[in-house]
DNA sequence: CGCGGCATTGTCCTTCAGACCAATACTATT
DNA sequence: AATAGTATTGGTCTGAAGGACAATGCCGCG
């Protein structure tokens, strides 16, 4: 398995090269793609870019150029300046790592490891983003939607469902067969436990985190 | 560092002690918690949560009590049938690494490595689906949002927004300065353009994923 | 310049939503 | 047995929503 390091720094750092002394570096990933051979583009091979800040379109593209010419390529991002954005963006892109730059010997080599054990290698912190992140909108959401739904009573809650989806008193009145005059009934009060001023409210309210 | 298993297998999985030989295996975390000392509450710990299907209250209250009693401990969900779900309710309650429970030792010990130096374990697919959901909920949304906002008018951008608040056609009136009945000739442009059938629908459509 | 798109407002009219008042029946808990 | 909560339906009424038909003024483009 081949490391390649792509960096302006055209000697890259010490760390680098005391994890893998083999490790190949180039100023761009162009100088390498010329030519891969058939061997070469089914290789694992890694590649660890050196992200310099102010260069979004260069990582994009060249993470794009890679996973064109390389069907096994496993790409590292390393960051001089790690931060958030930037680390969910690469790993959307297929990134299998992210991480700091002048992360020590010993960090690289357990990034390797993480890699070829079919792992993905991450900060804490972005990672605990992430979950925040889906929480707030996926988890959150929905126990605040069914904090929300446990104050009605169960027809109620039929009801305010379908009201939530955009459905008219008539149509409710008819899925549940029931007459509208009993379809206003309850959201009257579904309206009331619920602090909603009319069913756009509460479509709102059982919809999202609003 | 110690290491601890918690599983119904009184004698564990034998991939397990050919990891950490020296492991303690423990039926249930209730038999471990009963002394710790001061020393061993400081202590790194490592505690492996051997999970069974339809153990989901049994996992969160030895999390919450493992939490309490050991403040630097590290704690690993070893599932026997392994779901996203599952898993992204355990990192949710700040367990660091989620794996198979017939994980060789290999893997194990891999993952303790990766634990040790701060970082997080967890399965490829996992954290894809982590960044599917973010994305999706996060950004796919509001690129559909803006979608469905770049088919209509400037103005009927303003009153439509407005009205997906949950604002009355009075309100929006008066806030943007102008009659009821402009408002109305707006939105009425706006539910044809976007093809909802009301204000209801109009809320959903700018709200959400819907 | 004229035509089309946009913003604005009018009036009339129909339908729907939701509040208020009220009644009956069933169930569970006291 | 009685009281409270829930499900159901009725009637009436006010106001909001939205469609139909129509007009005026502004702006950019061929």
């Amino acid at each position: 398995m081949q490391d390649i390091f792509i960096s302006p720094l055209s000697s890259g750092l010490t760390s680098w090269i005391e994890a893998f002394p083999k490790a190949k570096i180039s100023a761009d990933f162009d100088l390498v793609k010329i030519k891969p051979s058939k061997a070469q583009k089914e290789a694992v091979t890694m590649f660890w870019l050196h992200m310099n800040e102010d260069r979004q379109e260069w990582l994009i593209h060249t993470i794009a150029a890679i996973q064109q010419n390389y069907k096994n390529a496993k790409i590292i991002v390393l960051a001089n300046t790690p931060n958030q954005a930037e680390a969910f963006h690469a790993m959307s892109l297929g990134v299998v790592a992210y991480s700091h730059a002048y992360s020590p010997a010993k960090v690289l080599l357990e990034i390797k490891t993480v890699i070829n054990n079919g792992g993905v290698w991450m900060g804490q912190d972005f990672l605990k983003r992430l979950i925040e992140v889906s929480i707030s909108l996926a988890g959150n959401q929905t126990s605040q939607v069914n904090k929300h739904l446990k104050l009605l009573t169960a027809r109620e809650k039929e009801v305010a469902l379908e009201a939530a989806k955009g459905l008219s008193n008539k149509e409710i009145a008819r899925i549940l067969s029931i007459t509208e005059r009993t379809v206003k009934a309850h959201l009257s009060s579904a309206f009331e436990r619920l602090g909603a001023k009319d069913r756009l409210h509460l479509a709102l309210m059982l919809n999202k985190l609003a």
